[in-house]
DNA sequence: CGATCAATTGACATCAGTCAAACGCAGTGG
DNA sequence: CCACTGCGTTTGACTGATGTCAATTGATCG
């Protein structure tokens, strides 16, 4: 599906402000990611040690970043765009482990290679750490340890929501709990359950990939849910959720 | 397919060891499971504060005690038999997210309710540590937050293996991927390839409801398996594994 | 306008699920 | 000792949801 060359990165160093003293200052002071990311725990007058060990990198769409099996050693924190995270079996078949979207901290591998690929989907930033950067920063900063506990934890309990889509769900079910996940990431958890708007950044394909289905079965899928007038198909990458409350018994197996 | 009672424990408080002082001894340090579960990383001298905060269960087989959705009020650490850990929908579908092997740390769930529900195999032992024991543990121990971390990620990389066999996978190369699996439990990672001997603990229904198959799937894949001379089915739970190599190249996708 | 690529739709095939029967084994009680 | 029961497993016949293959539509971009 793409051709994920080896690990490039078109790394720019980025440009960082330096204060009276010479150190780097606020390149991280003014993310506007951090409140939603690992870095949070870091307090401001420690800020320009992370800014020191973060690289910008800025990763154009369908590029691959991190290629399954091979050495582990950078992290990444995504700070713009969305990257899909898959693994893949030797005949070509791909299943999306997950989305990462802004603030989402990627790498908890512990080994010493990653057991994942990941892709940008569109223009994606990711702020990188080596693994020695990041040994370090683990070893100055215990909040850090227990924040990324936290991740890790929240990760797991949404791949354990995943094994029962995955493994137990029919095709409806899966497009509507896939939507209904769409639609809490990009809204405050507190819907109003009014029409929803989503636009969703990846292909039919990269759903399919996502929820263990094909294309065509999401595309059907997706038109009979039209056709019950749950959602409404814009152009472009457009899906509109017109009854929330009905998409809802769907995805929780009560269709 | 379980009757499930909300979470009963048949607690016996441990009998412990005084000290000279007073002090609470040496329960963990006799621990069998000890080096291969996170409390490997509490050093000796410490090793009383483990076994303070500790209270050894037994779960009687088919007991649950864990129930998804209930308070995530205590941690638990198997020390012997098999627990299956399990997520299910309304209608009674159940997906197992994994099983649970002595050494095993669970409740990783940062939330303040469980994400999955538990239950017993066979015969199980389990440490169990109130949230506020193991906060102080926290506190006190950095390295086993550094060490449930490792824990965590270990746990994370086998659900993406998971996902990629729920959403990819054919049957017969999930009920290989499974053999395997449970094989590199029992056995030390240097696998002679000669006949494997396994004796699997769970019923045809626990298996099909963690590959995400039906009962009689598990058991036709299992039958034509043995037609092919890769396995022998012993009576009981025993399964021995007569070809490995063709197994893998079957789990792989190349089959 | 033509080329390209993603998405949709249709016709058909198939893998795994469903329903049902039989088997094997263990425990119980006559 | 044997009949009876319960439960997990195996096997068979059939069904159906989803995959496969293929044609069409629609959007984007030179």
């Amino acid at each position: 599906m793409s051709d994920m060359p080896s690990c490039q990165f078109e790394s720019r160093p980025r440009r960082i402000m330096m204060g009276p003293s010479g150190l780097q200052t606020d390149f991280c002071a003014t993310c506007t990611v951090r409140p939603n990311s690992v870095c949070n725990v870091i307090d401001e007058g420690d800020i320009s040690r992370l800014a020191e060990a973060a690289v910008e990198t800025i990763i154009p769409p369908g590029r691959g970043f991190i290629e399954e099996g091979a050495p582990a050693t950078d992290f990444f924190n995504v700070t713009a765009g969305t990257v899909k995270l898959f693994k893949a079996l030797p005949d070509g078949r791909r299943q999306i482990t997950g989305f990462a979207a802004p603030g989402h901290f990627l790498g908890l591998a512990v080994s010493d290679s990653y057991a994942f690929g990941a892709e940008a989907i569109d223009t994606v930033r990711v702020c990188r750490f080596s693994r020695e950067k990041m040994t370090e920063l683990l070893d100055d900063f215990p909040k850090l340890e227990r924040r990324l506990l936290e991740e890790a934890s929240n990760e797991l309990v949404a791949a354990q929501n995943q094994m029962l889509l995955l493994g137990r769900k029919t095709a409806r079910e899966r497009v509507a709990s896939f939507l209904l996940d769409q639609m809490r990431i990009g809204q405050p958890p507190a819907g109003n359950g009014g029409p929803c708007r989503l636009n969703l950044p990846m292909t039919r394909g990269d759903i399919a990939d996502y929820l263990g289905l094909t294309i065509e079965t999401v595309s059907r899928t997706l038109s009979w849910m039209r056709s019950q007038g749950m959602i409404e198909v814009g152009k472009g990458y457009a899906i509109t959720l017109l009854s929330v409350s009905r998409l809802d018994v769907l995805a929780s197996g009560n269709g």
